[in-house]
DNA sequence: ATTTGTTTTAATCATCTGATTAATTCAAAT
DNA sequence: ATTTGAATTAATCAGATGATTAAAACAAAT
């Protein structure tokens, strides 16, 4: 125990067994769903063994949930922030949000349809283990919202505009195997895609303030 | 035995067993997956046994495969009458093909989750089964596209638009749950939500076709 | 060296699940 | 009436799967 400091360093550095198993669930799950995942698939993915996994989570249900609440945390993280900036224009926020969202789905393609399929099946009350509080009114993008509804009264529900900036900006990700595959759409030429729309939804949707 | 004619039109009329047992398979399938659905779900959920299931369809994955093929082709039927049609313009087409499928999906909520479940974890070479034939390109619906394109050339790839419609036809259904329990809607509401798209939608994309 | 507590493993258990079998019912044909 | 073949059921099988147990390996402290 003389370089406890060094070993500690070493511990945080490289991932723990109990870290691997839960980042290999993690890949397992979100890639396969929960009732398709296998607790074996995960230890061989871990490259440990089966009984490391009741050992450090106790059940398989346990360990997906945490998974899972870690990926909704992921999935709203940075977001509240972008939302609640009192120094950034309404039109701004928006096109952080979908340059933000368009960032983070390049980089975990799979965690909108694991959600969404959870979401959907919900194993159990998983919904409810879903935070979007309804604080949601206090944040300044409501306050901004609600500004410029002022002025410029909207004739149509609002809840169209949320719905179809998620729409353009995850679906594509959800559907991307179909529109790879007969479509002919390459894994590049997928990316270049997504790209493009961190510009062009933004785009979109500001027209669709001024004409409805 | 006097009245065999009409036991037999009662027998054509009333669903048979092997349709009931289709029946209730696509209902647990198509509401909980592949993985997540366990035949005694099926037996149960059809008031039949268990061993009648694979009496009729040898086995869970071929039952399945049936369910898949049938839900792909009525998801698909249809729209092929809708993009051939010579006598519509290629404004009325969107409006028809949007509104078509807003109909089916308010009858159909759960297919799209299905559909996208399985080709996203794609349990068989499912994607394959799916045949979106490479003679897309002859339909009236391309002809008319490229005669547009050839006077307003587009800046942008005609894909956006694509996914652009589908996503936001298609999502909001997959994303319900959330959008029901989370953000307070009722099914009346999101229902009426679902039906003002039907002219929304059109109204968005032609506006993105002219500001592109 | 011994002890102590943690980490890891192999082996095993109990249950679930898809599939099969053998027997029964039933309608139609002979 | 008997036969035939399809429809239906109860019982059971074999393998998969989540979970548990008991023991071994290991590092740290005494």
């Amino acid at each position: 125990m003389e370089n406890r400091i060094e070993d500690k360093k070493m511990e945080q550095q490289l991932p723990s067994t109990e870290e691997k198993i839960k980042e290999a669930a993690r890949r397992v799950f979100t890639l396969k769903g929960y009732a398709a995942t296998r607790t074996r698939d995960i230890a061989e993915e871990s490259g440990h063994n089966l009984a490391l996994l009741n050992y450090y989570f106790r059940s398989k249900e346990k360990l997906f949930d945490i998974i899972m609440m870690e990926n909704l945390e992921f999935f709203i993280r940075d977001v509240l922030g972008i939302i609640n900036d009192a120094g950034t224009t309404l039109e701004q926020k928006l096109e952080l949000l979908v340059e933000h969202y368009i960032d983070m789905l390049v980089q975990n393609p799979t965690l909108p349809i694991f959600i969404l399929n959870a979401v959907n099946t919900d194993p159990k009350g998983l919904i409810d283990k879903i935070t979007i509080d309804s604080l949601l009114d206090q944040t300044q993008l409501a306050k901004q919202w609600k500004e410029m509804a002022a002025k410029h009264p909207l004739p149509i529900n609002p809840l169209h505009i949320f719905l179809n900036v998620l729409s353009m900006t995850v679906f594509p990700f959800v559907a991307s195997p179909i529109i790879k595959m007969k479509l002919g759409v390459t894994d590049d030429a997928f990316q270049q895609l997504m790209q493009e729309r961190k510009k062009l939804i933004p785009i979109w949707v500001k027209s669709m303030l001024q004409i409805s």
